[in-house]
DNA sequence: TACGATATGGGGGCCCACTCCGTTTGTCAA
DNA sequence: TTGACAAACGGAGTGGGCCCCCATATCGTA
């Protein structure tokens, strides 16, 4: 879907498809990431047809819908790689774990990227996954976590926790205060 | 629902009662928590009035599927609650993990009995719940685990985890072992 | 301006949750 | 045993969601 190989789209293509990720944008920000597509193709004024010709499944539109965000993140992993290995991998999930919460339906859009998902490494889900790898390695390599401490674990951790507590921040960082700390002194 | 002192209830009322419950602990087992109840009915072989007329919500289907496991869990974290406090917490959020992780269905059922609640306090939620509150307090007491760890906080991330990775307990054990250790070390 | 490729959208098929209402069934008293 | 009534049932109906087909409209260009 708006792939650039595809060569130049008619003008009403491309209006529709913005027209689209905007409504889909507004309509998941206030209710989630499972909003009916047929209210998002009403809202944005094109038949549903329309809606599924411009996107393959719901998962799609909400790579769209999320991209923006998530090119945000990628940058600021490229910034915290540059400094101290331990307090760059918890400043990343202590930031990531914030944009988990505040963002309606991004955790439950990057979750379900991790399952079946585009080959080509380019999905939400790959995105903070690589950054997520980085920031980790570097941690290892400085023994800054325990050695049997994965990405995807983490991930996963994150991903879970900010679903669980989708719109709820300050529990969100309660609970990611408590996986970074452990629960025994 | 099922409700001894609504007074004794027809005979056909009871079978049917009997006979939705366990065709939807089967589907749920097979399919998870969001199973068609159009699809419980008829495999039950009766009309799909009948089961809203029997359970007013999903929700209150699954309470009965999951009320034995869950009476099971209530009766273990109580032998628990016998031995030394440390081990005991650690071991009941292992074994709720593990019967979250190998009953599908359930986690979904505890997380959603967490936020609408009959106020009787005796759904599978709060029974779980109860336990896990004795379970801490007698950890608190011994300072074996940080003094800010709330039951509810870790009901939450056991829920959070046990969600995320239903249907594969291994992944579910190693987040869990996670979040008792902390990430580093 | 006229044409062909591209894109559109209404409407239909299918499934779901939930409700209405005429019919059946269980129970109990005569 | 029978009759009557409350209790319970089930099928059909409503409204919504997802997804697709195909007749129609629109865009870009020669």
């Amino acid at each position: 879907m708006a792939n650039p190989k595809a060569g130049p789209q008619r003008s009403d293509w491309q209006r529709n498809h913005e027209r689209l990720v905007a409504t889909a944008a507004a309509l998941v920000a206030r209710d989630g990431a499972q909003v009916s597509l047929e209210e998002i193709a009403r809202e944005a004024g094109v038949g549903s047809a329309t809606l599924h010709r411009h996107f393959a499944s719901r998962q799609a539109l909400l790579e769209e819908v999320f991209r923006d965000e998530v090119e945000r993140l990628r940058r600021r992993a490229g910034e915290l790689a540059g400094g101290d290995p331990r307090t760059g991998l918890v400043t990343w999930l202590e930031e990531l774990t914030t944009a988990a919460a505040n963002t309606r339906g991004l955790p439950a859009s990057l979750a379900a990227g991790a399952d079946v998902d585009a080959p080509d490494g380019d999905t939400c889900h790959d995105i903070v996954r690589e950054a997520t790898v980085v920031l980790v390695s570097r941690a290892l390599a400085v023994a800054a976590v325990r050695p049997e401490v994965s990405p995807d674990d983490l991930l996963t951790l994150v991903e879970a926790v900010s679903r669980v507590t989708e719109g709820d921040p300050l529990t969100a960082h309660r609970l990611l205060r408590l996986v970074l700390d452990g629960i025994c002194p």
